[in-house]
Parts: structure tokens; sequence; C-alpha cells
DNA sequence: AGACAATATGCACATATGAGCATATACTAA
DNA sequence: TTAGTATATGCTCATATGTGCATATTGTCT
């Protein structure tokens, strides 16, 4: 394998910056769990609160609460206060279109 | 066509079930790591060896090895022999639609 | 104020994960 | 056979991750 290395006479591929390579891993890391997918895809059909995310997937509420604080972090899920109760919604579509796709395929497989 | 479900004091939330949730998430857990995302990103573009991913990826030989295994047995990626040569191709349209869309979003974002 | 309900969070623990060294395997050429 | 090249893999290690207990915080009542 001889080769001077000043040239570009090999094909020039595209790579991904860091920034974007790191944007890309953390969203699919986001959905890379299943309690995740399982709240985004509650949260996809209704608000939710934190309990009833908790009793309707049969989570802990803290593992609830702490798994709703990542997406949070990612802003992929939105919440209001209303009282001592907390609502919780989806708020990237794109993450939900995502998730949707590969709900798909995996289903008709 | 049809339509709605009345008769339900709850919205019908339509859940998924535990085969569907292992293929999802192993689906996003491959595209979760850098590595994966740069390996599976080079072969979008073409074929490449062993050897070839790793000096264009800047990784080690087995580094390169796992994880080419590791997408291997989720069939993301296909591989032919020639010589002592092992050539890998991408194996899965689906998977690098979902990871060209995330690049997308993430780059206009 | 107090009791109570809903949620958030600090911490510890078990497991999962990715990397790289060392070695094994597969193949070629002499 | 031998040496040499390319790839795969067993192993260990450090780190990341998900969970749940216990407790803190926040808000609502009386």
């Amino acid at each position: 394998m001889d080769g001077d290395e000043k040239g570009f006479e090999k094909a020039k591929i595209k790579s991904l910056n860091e920034e974007t390579l790191f944007i890309v891993s953390q969203t699919f890391k986001a959905l890379a769990d299943s309690t995740r997918i399982k709240i985004l895809y509650l949260l996809s059909q209704k608000e939710c609160s934190v309990n009833e995310i908790a009793e309707e997937l049969g989570l802990h509420q803290s593992t609830a609460s702490h798994q709703l604080s990542f997406l949070k972090n990612l802003r992929l899920v939105k919440f209001k206060r209303e009282g001592n109760t907390v609502y919780y919604s989806h708020d990237d579509q794109h993450i939900l279109d995502l998730l949707q796709q590969a709900i798909d395929h995996a289903c008709h497989n």
C-alpha cells in the first residue's frame, strides 16, 4: 500500500462534523430505551400527569420522573403545572416521526 | 371511514407489544453510538474493508471489527470476502433513512 | 400552622456498554 | 512448510446507564 499523502485522489466522502454527530447520537440515545419509548409513545397520544404515566406503564413514580427529566432536558417533552399536578406532553414532532417510522418498520417486517 | 370510539370512558391508547418494543429499542440502540453512526454513514456512501473503515474513521482495527460484528448481528451491514480482505456494505436502507433523517434535522436546527 | 398529595432529586447499586490489548483465525504467497 | 496480511474474538477495565429507596420540594387543602 504505497501512496503519497498530499493529494485528494481518493473519492471524497462527506463526513459528519462533531456537533452533528453529537446531536444525532443524543437523539437516538433518547429513543434507545424501552421505558422512554413507552413514555414518548404514550405522550404522542395524550397528555398525562406523572402518576398517570407511571400507572399506565407500570413504572415507579421515581422512574417515571427520572426519565421525564431526561426527556425534558432534551426538549422532547414539555410540561405544565396545574396545582400540584404536572402534565407532560410531547414537544418534538420530528422525534415522534422517527419513532413511528421505526415502529411501522418493526411491525410488518 | 371508521368512526369514533364512543362508549369508552377513557381514551383507548394503543400500546406497544413487547416484541415491537424490543425491536424498536434495538434499532435505536444501534444508532445511539457515534462510532456506529460514523461506520453506517461511511458505508452508506461506499463499500469498505475493515482496515479502510478503521483508517478513515481513526479507529483501532479491533474497535472497527467489534462494531461491525454488532451491526452484522442486527443485519444492518453485509459483507463479502475477497482473499483475506472482507468488504462491508450497508444492508438496511430503512435504518439509513432513519439516520439521514436525524442528520438532516440536526443540521438545520 | 399542620396534614396531605404530587412530583423531583440525591444517592447507591447492578448491569450494560465501548474500547483496546493480546491472541486466534483465515487466507495468500514464497 | 514458513512468513506475512487482514480480520475476528476473548478478556479486562473504565465508564455510562437505568432503577428504586429515601427524602426534598412544591402546592393544596383545613
